[in-house]
DNA sequence: CCGCACCCCTGTGCGC
DNA sequence: TGCGCACAGGGGTGCG
């Protein structure tokens, strides 16, 4: 579910209510996707304080005051909730128990997020950290325009690869493409320089506006209060196959690109 | 490097 | 009502 504005929405959270609270004890309720077991995890963060709430492409981070690390993977339907204690439900996978009571519950329907504690260091030693690429929102249009426009492959693939671009899913691709007026399937190295620059300047208008409103809410997601976000009624393309395109009114597609649906205005998005 | 198939899981919505 | 299928905010692997 998350792409990069609902895990910052949900790290800009965390963090608020977070900092200077003891991690007291871990539940490893469901140990199936832990790389580690439960009592391994715990000797890591129990007993430290939560020191800043962050967020790296898709991935939530709690640093700790020992200089460990948690790192959360919601995937498609994860959440990190932080709330008043309450009895284990359906889908909780691992439960922090904190020293003033409270309840920091990693929960994931389809079990394919996961969490990990990382010892001093040990995070940038992470392949997968080490292989994403920039920010968007901190690195300029010109220079993620760059790393596009020497390649043979479908724009939306490159948009998704997170080595690419750090951050970026199925909804805020589509929404960025429909907005440059381009294509999913327009190779890179047919953008243009204007092209390239203009989809990554919308994509930052696009990413940032979903960050003011609280994120997508699809199905699952939620910020770390359990809070829905708005952004999903703000969607030009995404989800909207067979409907009027709201800028021009011809129908939208939908092919699939990189296995993934996305979804067009034939008219705004003209074939390359 | 590119594109595709398939896998990890569980749930929902739709057509028959 | 029930069944079967397609599809879902992600990412990894393996193959041609």
């Amino acid at each position: 579910m998350p792409e990069l504005p609902e895990v910052e929405v949900i790290a800009r959270g965390l963090h608020a209510v977070l900092v200077g609270r003891v991690i007291a004890a871990v539940e490893p309720v469901d140990p199936t996707r832990l790389s580690e077991d439960g009592a391994a995890l715990a000797a890591k963060v129990v007993g430290a304080g939560v020191v800043r709430v962050s967020r790296r492409a898709k991935v939530l981070l709690i640093g700790l005051g020992n200089g460990a690390t948690l790192a959360f993977h919601l995937k498609m339907t994860g959440r990190v909730v932080h709330g008043p204690m309450r009895p284990v439900e359906r889908h909780d996978r691992t439960r922090f128990i904190l020293d003033d009571g409270s309840l920091l519950c990693f929960a994931d329907m389809r079990r394919f997020g996961y969490v990990r504690a990382f010892a001093p260091g040990g995070l940038e030693t992470w392949d997968f950290l080490c292989r994403v690429g920039p920010e968007p929102l901190d690195t300029p249009p010109a220079a993620l325009a760059g790393r596009v426009l020497s390649r043979s492959g479908r724009i939306k693939a490159l948009l998704l690869d997170q080595a690419v671009v750090a951050g970026v899913g199925n909804i805020y691709a589509d929404e960025s493409l429909h907005r440059a007026g381009i294509h999913p399937q327009t190779r890179g190295n047919r953008l243009g320089r204007a092209g390239a620059e203009r989809l990554f300047a919308h994509l930052q208008d696009v990413l940032r506006q979903a960050i003011a409103e609280n994120g997508s809410s699809i199905r699952d997601y939620v910020n770390a209060s359990g809070d829905a976000g708005a952004f999903q009624n703000s969607f030009a393309v995404y989800g909207r196959k067979g409907s009027p395109c709201a800028v021009c009114g011809a129908i939208l597609f939908a092919v699939k690109v990189a296995g993934r649906t996305s979804t067009f205005c034939p008219r705004c998005q003209p074939e390359p």
